[in-house]
DNA sequence: TGCAGTGTACTATGTGTATAATACACTGCA
DNA sequence: TGCAGTGTATTATACACATAGTACACTGCA
């Protein structure tokens, strides 16, 4: 488990949720995997245990994760939640750029275009 | 000026701000056009005078409107400003939702396909 | 000349969030 | 058997934001 990059605006509980849904999106967290302690991802995120605390509990509320008693929490080894992770993180994704780009009225060859170049520009940093 | 439907999460003059703007690359207010008063908007959105009053300040410190003693504020009439608009949020839109899409490495068919879906959505809905 | 509306400014209150600092029961392990 | 680490919980402080209420100088207009 790498570091995270955290933005200013969005809570940072919220943020870190954020990032292990994407773990669990791409497969890079799988169903019963072990994820950090409270203290342990606090000191990697050098965010406040309690923050980790307030993101594991939402997660846990949202069955994303499971946790007995003092040991490891671990990911859910439901398959449904896990598609459903997906599924929501990529609906809201598309919902938020096409309602975005129809407010302005940008042309569908200059949408297009934009995305193509923001990709290529993804690809060549994931070269680096 | 219609309404406008403010979500909990962001603040209030972010969107009040976001709301001209995309009004602004669009193409509904025009250089030198002028936009309601402090306190006219508020009762339109039915937010706190003093939240109106932070929007426009931002608004006037970036400046994209330009106001005269208590004369009503007008959209500025320099289009390099406006056109500046109009790339940011392009710009934005794209950036995060190819970001996002990258992170949990959707396949470009279901991206293309998802996108359409959504924007025969919005058009379905225009029409209503 | 009044008066309503304007932009602007200030104080105060409540809420959500992040942090700091503890605390406690429980577990694995040296 | 200790002890470090675990999940969990509580209290206090600080900050940004939204709101409520008030105030003041200025303007157009009836």
């Amino acid at each position: 488990m790498r570091g995270i990059t955290l933005n200013t605006r969005d809570p940072v509980y919220e943020q870190v949720m954020n990032h292990f849904k994407v773990l669990i999106a791409n497969g890079e967290l799988r169903p019963g995997d072990e994820i950090p302690s409270r203290r342990e991802l606090a000191r990697l995120f050098q965010i406040n245990p309690n923050t980790v605390q307030r993101a594991y509990k939402e997660m846990e509320d949202a069955q994303l994760i499971h946790t007995e008693r003092n040991y490891p929490s671990k990911v859910t080894t439901d398959e449904a939640v896990l598609i459903q992770v997906r599924e929501e993180l990529l609906h809201h994704a598309v919902e938020t750029f096409v309602d975005a780009i129809h407010l302005i009225q940008v042309p569908m060859e200059e949408v297009l275009a934009r995305v193509e170049n923001r990709i290529n520009e993804l690809e060549r940093e994931d070269d680096r």
